[in-house]
RNA sequence: UCCGGAGUAGCUCAGUGGUAGAGCAAUCGGCUGUUAACCGAUUGGUCGGGGGUUCAAGCCCCUCCUCCGGAGCCA
């Protein structure tokens, strides 16, 4: 066999020549004519393997593959003769690994059987669809903030205290130093790095030990966290904004296979795309939420119903922001003109999906950040190196934190998060 | 942690007190253009665990376990 390697992404460019295939078979329909669907990675095609076509030995093979065998096949690549996308028809089949009682049958399952067989839930078409478009907003993340001159600097993922003090954290013993606790945030971490490189950002996995079960939680999920010097809660708005776009284009441009194969409406993202996302300050927020029928109070989080009134409401992501200080994290810049505020800003996505960004301002008085860190009873010496910041050249400075998982979720438009990471890390869920 | 729902074949489910069922998957056979292909046959069950009521329990009661949805919390 001398015929080429071509990955199924590729085929268009081979109609008429004769080339090797390698990959899985997803599906078997057998007549007289044997109906191979294929899938390699890059894509999907159809082989359809003839009596008077191929090889008697590769002929009686296809009969008898089950769903999910390992094969190589050659033959000529040609338009189908109805739709006229490439197919193969076969000339010689091998195959490479069986497959006996693959558990994920072409009918319908269960999410919990899925789950527990999320390392072959993988090779589905669905899946398949999410994931590239997972690893193409995180691309988009990275090419974001390296353009735009950011300097990636690294949190680490084991900490020795809360970074917001309010979540549950998961733990670990860290030789005789005590417990060590996995990341929520790598803010904190990020703040330092301001007056080294102007401009930084982290990107990978953080850890919330909530006991939380809802569609949009996940105990451990990837964020990214950039961070600006000199910058103002105006300059969050902006720069997340941008990033949002930004992160939608690469998507609509991209993955189109991806977007169809998970019937994605591109409306609302190409709404996305071309408007101003609208802004309103909490106070606003809430007057609007009692005008649609929430019984929410001035001073009071968002509840899921909350947000879920307000964005139906909206045709395009929006900004909410001038928070009351009391149910935001300690670091946060106090509003000059109205002390009860702080200068954060969320970012609610259409669509149901619910907060994506979160961040703002951050304090930069280093009495003010000893006055919270009493008043929240944190232990001081956990915050001295962060204090530092406030004592060799203190200036403004602003960032804001993005969930991976859930900008997946809403671009993809799914039901939960769970299928937005590949193992997905939930209260109750740990392997595979 | 709280509220609600569900556990029956490998999978998705039907079966509300009287001898356990269907579709898919698997196995065998048929079909020359199929698209979750189709047609016929075969294989496959301690009805989540434990206890109770009853002549009789998949079905009713108690209890435990697991999963799903939602709330709180958050990205």
């Amino acid at each position: 066999m001398s015929a080429p390697i071509v990955e199924i992404r590729h085929l268009p460019q081979h109609l008429g020549q004769t080339v090797t295939l390698r990959g899985w078979v997803r599906n078997a329909r057998t007549s007289k004519i044997r109906f191979l669907e294929l899938r390699d990675g890059s894509g999907f095609v159809q082989c359809v393997c003839s009596a008077s076509e191929a090889e008697p030995e590769s002929y009686e093979l296809a009969g008898k593959l089950t769903q999910e065998s390992a094969i190589t096949l050659t033959g000529l690549v040609q338009a189908h003769p109805k739709t006229g996308a490439p197919e193969l028809l076969v000339k010689s089949l091998t195959l490479v690994g069986d497959s006996v009682d693959y558990p994920i049958t072409p009918k319908e399952h269960g999410t919990a059987f899925l789950m527990e067989n999320r390392h072959l839930w993988l090779r589905s078409k669905r899946q398949w669809a999410i994931l590239r478009i997972r690893h193409t907003l995180a691309k988009a993340i990275r090419d974001f903030f390296d353009e735009d001159g950011f300097t990636l600097l690294d949190a680490p993922i084991l900490t020795p205290s809360a970074c917001e003090g309010t979540s549950t954290l998961f733990s670990t013993q860290y030789f005789d130093e005590g417990m060590a606790f996995l990341s929520q945030s790598g803010q904190l971490y990020q703040e330092p790095g301001l007056a080294a490189f102007g401009k930084t950002y982290c990107f990978g996995p953080t850890f919330r030990a909530e006991k939380s079960k809802t569609r949009r939680h996940l105990t451990e999920f990837w964020m990214v966290e950039p961070e600006v010097a000199f910058a103002h809660l105006e300059d969050v708005m902006i720069l997340g904004e941008r990033l949002t776009k930004f992160m939608v284009q690469r998507v609509l441009e991209g993955r189109q296979e991806e977007l169809a194969i998970l019937e994605r409406d591109l409306a609302p993202l190409e709404t996305t795309l071309a408007v101003t996302f609208a802004r309103m300050t909490y106070t606003e927020a809430v007057a609007k939420l009692h005008e649609l029928g929430s019984d929410i109070n001035w001073g009071e989080d968002f509840g899921n119903d909350d947000e879920t009134i307000l964005m139906n409401a909206m045709d395009r992501p929006l900004w909410v922001h001038h928070f009351p200080r009391v149910f935001k994290a300690f670091y946060m810049e106090p509003d000059p003109l109205d002390p009860k505020l702080a200068l954060g800003a969320d970012l609610l996505a259409p669509e149901g999906y619910g907060e994506v960004i979160g961040g703002g301002e951050r304090a930069s008085s280093l009495q003010y950040l000893l006055d919270q860190i009493e008043h929240e009873k944190l232990d001081r010496k956990d915050y001295e190196w962060y204090l530092d910041i406030r004592k060799y050249g203190s200036v403004p400075h602003a960032g804001f934190g993005l969930g991976l998982e859930r900008a997946v979720a809403w671009i993809c438009k799914l039901p939960h998060v769970r299928e937005t990471a590949p193992y997905p890390r939930m209260m109750g869920t740990l392997r595979p």
